[in-house]
DNA sequence: CACCAGGCAAGTA
DNA sequence: TACTTGCATGGT
């Protein structure tokens, strides 16, 4: 499996790298974004954000203070936007209450313990944790999403129905420690989900076939 | 028109 | 524990 992925890794840098992941110009846009963007579309989320820029409201103290409702026809755009509103409030008063919205006091707490933290927040679940703990606070965490899992069981390398924790250790297991490497493996696979590893498939030109060919009807 | 998108939690048996 | 359902907009 080590070499496989390896291999994985190597074609899709070539073919996409370098991807300069997450898409956000500050960390707290990418906290954001994180909450946004789950089971929807990047593009919806990226309207969402905009709102939230275009008057100045993309700052801790003017989402802190924003009003629930308020906040939820903002994000509008990206759907579910009545349960992302609280989520977010719920994800933001605790970096307030806990380290007065000043994550480079949050940074230095130790991966395993932010870890158990933010998945204690109602609404944050295990990619979104992980995807603010990799690319939001820097630290050395693999990120597991829909299009990982569906790329490896494509491709018959694990079960479709493997559990997140399983997936997530079969990547932080098998390489050497790194989150730079990390970030732009994740990033790697986000693009060729988007491109060729999407419900309905497109296997014939994905870079990845020839090498490793995808098996079937394996979901 | 139907289906899908970088989840997650609450409800049911 | 293991399944199912609600949440909602915008693109294809």
């Amino acid at each position: 499996m080590k070499d496989t992925l390896a291999g994985f890794y190597r074609i899709l840098e070539d073919h996409y790298g370098p991807t300069g992941w997450w898409p956000g110009d500050t960390d707290l846009e990418v906290i954001v974004g994180a909450v946004l963007t789950q089971n929807t579309a990047w593009t919806n989320v990226e309207k969402a954000l905009e709102n939230l820029k275009r008057d100045g409201n993309l700052t801790f103290r003017a989402l802190v203070q924003m009003p629930e409702r308020d906040l939820a026809q903002r994000i509008r755009p990206s759907g579910y936007f009545n349960i992302k509103a609280k989520r977010l409030k719920a994800l933001l008063n605790h970096i307030h209450e806990r380290y007065g919205g000043d994550l480079r006091r949050m940074r230095r707490r130790p991966l395993p313990t932010l870890r158990k933290e933010l998945l204690a927040i109602n609404g944050i679940g295990p990619e979104t944790a992980d995807s603010i703990l990799l690319y939001a606070l820097g630290k050395t965490t693999f990120v597991v999403d829909a299009y990982t899992r569906r790329i490896l069981s494509r491709h018959g390398l694990t079960e479709a129905d493997i559990g997140y924790e399983e997936l997530k250790g079969i990547f932080e297991t098998r390489f050497d420690v790194d989150r730079h490497f990390y970030k732009e493996f994740h990033a790697l696979l986000v693009y060729l989900g988007k491109d060729f590893c999407r419900k309905v498939p497109r296997c014939e030109e994905c870079p990845v076939a020839s090498k490793y060919p995808p098996v079937i009807s394996t979901e």
